[in-house]
DNA sequence: TTTGAATTACGAAAGTCTTCGTATTTACTC
DNA sequence: GAGTAAATACGAAGACTTTCGTAATTCAAA
């Protein structure tokens, strides 16, 4: 018998709900569910279904009101992102960091001003590191 | 016309196994089951299976020598290493890759070697532009 | 040319993810 | 209290992913 490690990673609808509760701060499965962009149809239940999940895994946490649950997310945003930065960077980057900025920085895509956001991140990172 | 939704990205062993036919250049499955890290444990004809799943995908083509087949990576790292931060940036980023640069650089522990690194990609690209 | 080890081809089992239906429970209203 | 609309609980279907076994094929050595 074979068991897979628990992943720390949440799933693509995972994600999908996570980032509404995170935009939200907390909801219902109602709240939720309006939330989600036109067009996208899901299922009452199948929002809920996700949401039981979440809980499960303990990505968030539900109090009662009502008759309804309100979903909390215990998992913070920046630590996701963070978490989620590190595994990517560890699957395709070689554990390089500056491999994954200077893709980045190397899409064309990629306007002045985001460039310049960026090196006033490192700039000031890098001052208060030596100061 | 309904076109079968095909995602353009890895999952997570075809990725393992990207990453090793990126590495070697190209290879055959004995070859790449070689190359997987002691303790990763995986019949030969599972590998075989990968491979011809990635082959399927056109992330990879074949040619035959002798009996065996070659693979060789159709889809280069630097390609997917974008694409993959995109999809990463726009689900979890608000596509804003200065907020991802920010969880990046206040990652403690990054190296200030990483960072400078950084901030010299950074400034090359600036100078590049307005130069 | 027969044989056998290595490889390929195919499909299925086992696991995970996503979605939803049915049954039950809940709170409110009459 | 009975009725009702909304919410929850549970399980299961269907799709996708990962792994592997069996059968067929291939090349080369005896």
């Amino acid at each position: 018998m074979r068991q897979k490690k628990k992943s720390e990673l949440l799933t693509e609808v995972e994600l999908e709900f996570m980032n509404e509760l995170w935009a939200l701060g907390e909801g219902t499965v109602r709240d939720v569910l309006d939330q989600l962009p036109e067009g996208r149809e899901l299922a009452y239940t199948s929002a809920a279904t996700i949401l039981r999940i979440l809980e499960q895994k303990n990505f968030v946490t539900s109090r009662k009101e009502g008759k309804r649950h309100v979903f909390v997310p215990l998992l913070a945003k920046d630590t996701y992102q963070i978490r989620s930065l590190k595994d990517l960077s560890m699957k395709l980057f070689d554990d390089t960091p500056a491999t994954l900025v200077a893709r980045l920085v190397n899409d064309d895509e990629l306007t002045e001003e985001a460039l310049g956001q960026i090196r006033a991140l490192v700039d000031r990172r890098l001052k208060n590191d030596s100061g």
